[in-house]
DNA sequence: ATTAACGTCACC
DNA sequence: GGTGACGTTAAT
């Protein structure tokens, strides 16, 4: 849903951003760098290097008008929509995007240091040594720095040099948690962040009047009213502006807060009043409608499973939904801290080993500075704890707690060794759904595994899928009731482990983990890929997997190595080593608090990164219990599955995670199809890029624009591509992608393609035109087969041809019924580079087309096959030159096509002037 | 000190 | 949900 690549509005980008970073961003309101240091987020900055960040100001953007070099008043103060730093910027992997960074004055938390990453070569050096910015406590930290491992850390791979830290990620804490500590930091809109803990209604227009009222007129506009009417307290300074901000507006909501239960404590009074009011207990207040309040109290947990989108696959089934209903009491404690208000809550959150903050007691009159001064020194207090905990102090819990992670992962390699096929069933099973048994094979592969279930239940959709993931539920329901468990819908059919799943994806299903080997128990699929390349991942787990019993048994280690690890979603429906995923995953489930089944959650962006298969490390063997190997080596085995089926692979799969590595070798799936298929889900797409086609069909389906974009994005060696009778919303995803490989494109009968979707999607980005719009190349430059059939296009199309797609030798423009002479003579004119290039040409069905054509063909000098069937303008001379019986008039649009008469007038390879000879006759 | 623009808020 | 506005931050 967020899944956002595109141009956009910069601002809708901001909230996008805003978003996606879990809600994380600074206050506006808060002096950053003065509350860095306990943890405020830094705002992050362009990274002046990729394409947007380089080119200049368009000058016709709204916020370029509004820019006072463009003559604008200055007053948006945005950046040029062209130069939004979130650019899509594929790299060499085709992965990485380049995402507004860390400022450069970014220094590391405990060290002091900015970023060495550029020092090293290694990704893992890199990782260590460069900035990382957790996006619960906010510290910016070297993960060399952390004596507690940082392995633990879950990495957001959405934005550079973003990750839960290891330290938040032990403590349990989510996104809202944070509150805690430094308590200032506002989650994304600030009041969210504070209503979240109490019940109350949310500031705004959705609060109902009478409870809306006093905060209204309190704190209704109250930018201008901050501007225009000097506040109480008057001194509004320009540095503390924000804070300020936070603490009037505080009254307001603690208005609507006290409101609730006596209102009373008007405005002013706000901070006293509201402590005395909350203190009682929080959401008890409102007398006003417990409707109202489970109302808001539903809005708030949905805020809270947004922030926790990036979450570690556990943390939503169990940690997050324990700390959810958790967090709730814990985050109101926090808020209340944060308000001065003391021991208001009765049992401090675990997991926010602060202290209480102090009572606040006196008048609002000097409150700021001493909520001020109150929150630096609570900011200290906590960068000392957090020091201390992070690792300048090893603590004893957190070595226990790598300890434990340790065993569990051994544990966890040992199951699989033990049970290696259920577990490479469980990764690797991609059952082709129908023809080919692809993806949604993957799904109904393994209906079996409990934990998949669960998994999948509390997975958070990658977004590209989400759309269609309900529709294809119902197909996983056909094939296997798994998918749902209970009220929890079942995301996106990826797997994400509560806790088992962590461990699977510690395996292989993430193969984005950055953590070191094996240790990392999180699976922090969801958000956590590794930024960088899979060779880090690959070899980390490599490693860690040549210490597991049998190496052997992962090696494809469905799991580990980035290869297996692609296929979370079909792991959805593997079948898993349950067995050895029990005791760890007690252990887990002792550790947090029981999950509670949580309401179905929005749609949220997708957090993992699926990649291809790890071009190495496979097994090349199959070890056998009795410790040799079986005598058929991979290389022999593959050659075997080469005379099999899709499906029949599929099946193989589930053999042994070797197998199911071997499986998925590139080389048994060059050409996917899945035409037709009625839904195109999760899986399919996590198979379709673990498998890296070389030609995809996936005409006829339903496939959404975002899932599209995020699978062409994904296929740097695509070569051929078809996207036939989908809808031209869904393709017109391609106008956002740059297939420079791409040799056939089919966007027959696409749905409402135009004229002008088609120089949409042949013209180049905007960003290799030059000043005046031109350009030389089109998006598909290289594109030499061009299918065109049935579409709504016009002679106007023909120029887009001949400019964009010079290297055309085959076009289909079959049924194309406004189709006249003058697109087959602009094609064959003399500065038409496809007068040269063409070797085949389709204008069967294109009832406009007249004998003229004919001749303008001859113009083509490579031209070898012309198909002019059904061309009624033609037919003058049918009998001449057909057998076939009388030919129906084309078609209406769009088709279902008729099948096609035998050829009339031209038909099939022949030499070019022989058939011109046919024709002429 | 100045400029660019990020992130948030209020309003529609 | 979208948009304009603006305080504040980061870079120069």
């Amino acid at each position: 849903m967020l899944f956002v690549f595109m141009r956009r509005s910069a601002q809708r980008l901001t909230r996008v951003l805003v978003k996606r970073r879990g809600l994380q961003l600074t206050c506006s309101g808060m002096s950053g760098s003065k509350a860095l240091g306990g943890g405020a987020r830094r705002r992050r900055t362009r990274c002046r290097r990729c394409q947007a960040c380089m080119r200049t100001e368009c000058g016709e953007c709204n916020f370029c008008k509004d820019m006072k070099k463009f003559g604008g008043p200055g007053r948006m103060k945005q950046s040029c929509l062209l130069r939004q730093c979130t650019a899509v910027e594929e790299e060499e992997d085709g992965l990485k995007k380049q995402e507004p960074v860390l400022p450069h004055t970014a220094v590391c938390f405990a060290c002091g240091e900015a970023g060495k990453e550029d020092t090293v070569d290694s990704e893992e050096e890199k990782f260590s040594l460069c900035l990382m910015e957790c996006t619960i406590c906010n510290e910016i930290i070297h993960p060399s720095c952390l004596k507690m491992g940082k392995a633990e850390g879950i990495i957001n791979d959405e934005i550079p040099n973003c990750w839960e830290c290891p330290k938040c990620h032990k403590e349990g804490k989510t996104s809202k948690d944070q509150a805690d500590g430094s308590g200032k930091r506002r989650m994304d809109n600030g009041a969210v962040g504070r209503w979240k803990l109490t019940d109350d209604p949310p500031p705004k227009k959705k609060a109902p009047p009478s409870l809306d009222d006093g905060g209204r007129t309190e704190g209704g506009h109250k930018r201008k009213k901050e501007k225009d009417l000097p506040q109480d307290s008057g001194a509004k300074k320009k540095m503390k502006g924000g804070h300020e901000k936070r603490l009037k507006k505080k009254p307001k909501q603690e208005v609507v807060e006290s409101n609730g239960p006596a209102s009373s404590g008007g405005g002013a009074g706000g901070l006293q009043g509201s402590s005395t009011s909350s203190q009682p207990g929080g959401g008890t207040g409102g007398t006003a409608s417990a409707d109202q309040r489970s109302h808001h109290r539903e809005k708030l947990e949905r805020f809270k499973r947004m922030c926790l989108l990036e979450r570690r696959p556990d943390s939503s089934s169990s940690s997050s939904s324990s700390s959810e209903s958790d967090s709730e009491s814990d985050s109101d404690d926090s808020l209340r801290g944060e308000q001065g208000v003391e021991g208001s809550s009765p049992s401090p959150s675990p997991s926010s080993p602060v202290p209480p903050p102090p009572v606040v007691h006196g008048s609002s009159g000097g409150r700021a500075e001493r909520e001020r001064s109150r929150s630096e020194r609570e900011r200290e207090r906590e960068r000392e704890r957090r020091l201390a905990e992070l690792g300048f102090s090893a603590s004893e819990e957190s070595e226990g707690e790598g300890g434990r992670g340790e065993d569990e992962e051994r544990e966890e390699d040992q199951g699989g060794a033990d049970k290696p096929q259920r577990r490479g069933g469980g990764e690797g099973a991609l059952p082709q759904r129908g023809r080919k048994g692809l993806l949604d094979g993957e799904d109904e592969d393994t209906p079996t595994s409990e934990r998949t279930r669960k998994n999948s239940a509390s997975l958070p959709p990658p977004s590209p899928l989400s759309s269609n993931q309900m529709t294809s539920s119902s197909q996983h329901d056909s094939f296997m009731p798994k998918q749902r468990s209970n009220g929890q819908d079942a995301r996106n059919g990826r797997t994400r482990g509560g806790v088992g799943g962590e461990k699977e994806n510690a395996s292989g299903v993430l193969t984005n983990h950055r953590h070191s080997g094996g240790v990392t128990k999180s699976s922090g699929n969801r958000g956590n890929k590794i930024r960088s390349n899979t060779k880090n991942p690959a070899s980390r787990n490599n490693s860690s997997l040549s210490n597991s019993s049998l190496p052997t048994s992962n090696g494809g280690g469905g799991a580990g190595p980035g290869g297996a690890g692609l296929m979370m979603s079909a792991m959805a429906a593997s079948p898993c080593s349950q067995p050895s995923r029990l005791a760890p995953r007690s252990q887990m489930m002792k550790r947090s608090p029981p999950a509670v089944p949580s309401p179905p959650r929005p749609v949220q962006m997708e957090r993992h990164l699926v990649r291809p298969p790890p071009a190495c490390p496979e097994p090349s063997c199959l070890p056998l219990d009795c410790g040799s190997s079986h005598i058929m080596t991979r290389d022999v085995w593959l050659r075997v599955f080469t005379y099999l089926s899709h499906r029949e692979l599929c099946v193989c799969m589930r053999v042994c995670r070797t197998w199911s590595r071997w499986c998925c070798d590139k080389r048994l799936w060059t050409r996917i199809d899945l035409s037709r298929q009625r839904s195109i889900t999760p899986p399919m797409l996590s198979g379709i890029i673990r498998r890296q086609p070389v030609s995809l069909n996936l005409g006829f389906t339903n496939i959404s624009k975002k899932q599209l974009m995020w699978l062409i994005n994904r296929l740097p060696g695509l070569l051929e591509l078809n996207v036939s009778g989908c809808p031209w919303l869904a393709v017109s995803a391609l106008c956002q992608a740059v297939c420079p490989c791409l040799k056939l494109l089919d966007v027959s009968r696409v749905e409402d393609l135009k004229d002008s979707h088609l120089r949409e999607l042949l013209a180049p980005p905007p960003d290799t035109r030059t000043a005046h719009g031109e350009t030389k190349v089109g998006r598909f430059q290289n594109i030499s087969e061009l299918r065109l059939a049935g579409l709504d296009l016009t002679d106007a199309s023909s120029r887009l041809l001949v400019r964009y797609v010079p290297h055309l030798t085959a076009l289909d423009l079959s049924h194309c019924g406004n189709i006249t002479d003058q697109t087959v003579h602009t094609l064959t004119s003399p500065v038409s580079p496809l007068r040269e290039a063409l070797t085949h040409i389709n204008l069967a069905g294109c009832a406009k087309v007249t004998e003229q054509c004919v001749s303008l063909l001859r113009r083509c000098s490579s031209l070898q096959t012309v198909d002019l069937r059904s061309c009624s303008l033609l037919s003058s001379e049918p009998d001449s030159c057909s057998p076939s019986p009388p030919t129906p008039p084309p078609p209406p649009y769009p088709f279902p096509l008729p099948p096609l008469p035998p050829a009339r007038l031209l038909l099939h390879p022949l030499p070019p002037h022989a058939l011109l000879k046919t024709e002429l006759c």
